[in-house]
RNA sequence: CGGGGUGUGGCGCAGUUGGAUUAGCGCGCCGAGUUUGGGACUCGGAGGCCGGCGGUUCGAGUCCGCCCACCCCGACCA
């Protein structure tokens, strides 16, 4: 561990930027790799992610969604057959030209995403109605070259699971569009202990060859909206694209409808971003890879204190807490404490003489500091409630910060003041004209989000150009 | 791609308007010892052709030119 001092920690009050990167170098869950824009995920931050795919894998198995694996190069033609798909990621391919040495007669593209691989494949595999529902699941890497890169929010590289499934009907394969969303909404919701708002993308916003879009929206602390996963509903643009037909019950021809989400390792900077304070990160308890640390306190070897603390750990590892022991009496008490609590574990319990005199252990909650001392046959009960209570009050407080932070805009002038202010999410009428959408995208920074899925029609005039209009669209500024 | 910034032991930096010798400092690292209830201390060590190339000069970490890399801010994006 690279060791540093706590007044070298950016503050979180302060810079949000500055701490975010900061916190994730100290606390070890990525560095910046040799390649520009591309992010080594170190153990810990893998973990995390690991944590993540449990959850969410479980969500997938359960749907009846199976894991499979398509290879990380494509032919360049495959994704030249889907118009819109190969304009929206053709500035952000990376491409191999040379291979064993000889320059390759057809380039290979390093998948962006692997919607043309798959349905390729799935042409091969499915001509019947009986076939369907096609449903396939892969955990894999892509790369998107971008310009401007922030470690895990935006690196060139990065791990995502992508679900591709194809139905027989176009309202089979709504369903399960939003089951793709709703699956997001929990994850986040439950195991990251955030609250995103669940909705539609505006045509310019969807995915690249996408009928349309849903997306996931959290509100980051500095009023900043973060695109957390998105379900997209390809309608028939790539079975047709594709030409791949199956024969119904009636023997008719027809094109499967296809969906694709994808949820990826920019979760877990929205996770950093969200929770954290000035001394490092604080970790949900469900994705806390480590959600107790027990930090021996003691002049030297001390065998009773060992034996007393291997007690402590094996009734919480037998109660299924997540518990690492830190006897490492060669740093200081204060020095533990500290890198720790950087690292964002949840519970920190601190043993000593004096716990094992009193056959109890001192705990110290990472959120809110909360220091207090339980007798031996009370830790379980204490940690568990412990645990779940932070777990909830992290979910409750990023709830609240998005509504406090979420206002409702009636003038163009009102809009204004709200994003060059302390920025946030605005609802506000928009008359779903594409030139409306980039005119207050170029003087205000903000873009529509979504329109919620529940939104009610209601009378309005467009924010901008004060043409009528029906619904309220959710505006931010962007990650 | 536009704007800004930074490259000097592992990390963070200093290095005056060009002048010396052995390029300093803090942290970390290694060894020995003493310590441990909020970032310990003492002593002793190891570790650097100052991003690269070229130029000016008797003399360059320092001046000039070109290049490279990375970071931050904008446009693109999960």
């Amino acid at each position: 561990m690279q060791k540093f001092e706590k007044k070298d920690l950016k503050k979180k009050s302060v810079n949000l930027s500055e701490w975010y990167t900061d916190i994730i170098l100290k606390a070890e869950l990525a560095d910046y790799a040799p390649v520009k824009g591309c992010m080594v995920i170190r153990p810990y931050g893998f973990a995390v992610w690991e944590k993540i795919q449990t959850f969410l894998d479980g969500l997938i198995k359960e749907k009846g969604v199976g894991n499979a694996y398509f290879p990380l190069l494509i032919p360049e033609k495959f994704l030249n057959l889907e118009k819109e798909h190969i304009e929206g990621f053709s500035p952000h391919l990376a491409v191999v030209t040379i291979a064993g040495g000889e320059n390759l007669k057809e380039k290979l593209v390093i998948r962006p995403t692997s919607e043309t691989v798959m349905y390729q494949m799935y042409k091969q595999w499915f001509h019947s109605w009986r076939d369907l529902p096609v449903l396939i699941n892969q955990w894999n890497n892509v790369i998107r070259w971008e310009k401007r890169t922030y470690l895990f929010l935006r690196t060139s590289e990065f791990l995502w699971q992508e679900g591709h499934c194809a139905h027989l009907t176009e309202g089979e394969n709504r369903e399960m569009v939003l089951w793709g969303i709703k699956a997001y909404e929990k994850t986040y919701a439950e195991l990251l202990a955030m609250y995103g708002l669940i909705g539609i993308k505006s045509q310019t916003e969807k995915f690249a060859g996408a009928k349309e879009t849903y997306s996931i929206e959290l509100l980051m602390p500095d009023g900043k909206a973060l695109q957390g996963g998105t379900s997209h509903d390809l309608g028939q643009n790539f079975s047709k694209a594709f030409d791949w037909t199956v024969l119904n019950k009636e023997g008719k021809k027809i094109h499967p409808w296809q969906n694709s989400w994808g949820f990826t390792t920019r979760s877990i900077g929205g996770l950093v971003m969200v929770n954290g304070d000035d001394n490092g990160l604080i970790l949900p308890p469900r994705v806390a890879p480590i959600q107790t640390v027990i930090i021996a306190i003691s002049s030297g070897e001390n065998q009773k204190l060992a034996e007393y603390i291997e007690k402590i750990q094996g009734i919480l590892e037998k109660s299924g807490v997540r518990v690492k022991s830190d006897n490492n009496i060669t740093a200081s008490v204060g020095r533990r404490f500290n890198d720790w609590e950087v690292k964002g574990v949840p519970i920190r319990l601190e043993i000593g003489q004096k716990e094992m005199e009193k056959e109890s252990v001192t705990f110290a909650r990472r959120d809110n500091f909360d220091k207090g001392t339980v007798g031996i046959d009370q830790i379980e009960i204490k940690i568990k409630a412990i645990l779940g209570e932070m777990q909830s009050l992290a979910y409750e407080n990023h709830r609240k910060f998005t509504l406090d932070n979420t206002y409702k805009a009636d003038s163009y002038d009102q809009f204004k003041k709200i994003m060059t202010g302390k920025r946030g999410l605005i609802r506000a009428f928009w008359c779903e004209d594409k030139e409306c959408e980039a005119k207050i995208k170029a003087e205000t920074k903000a873009t529509t989000r979504i329109l919620p899925l529940d939104a009610k029609k209601e009378k309005g005039k467009c924010i901008y150009c004060t043409k009528a209009a029906v619904n309220r669209w959710y505006f931010a500024q962007a990650y």
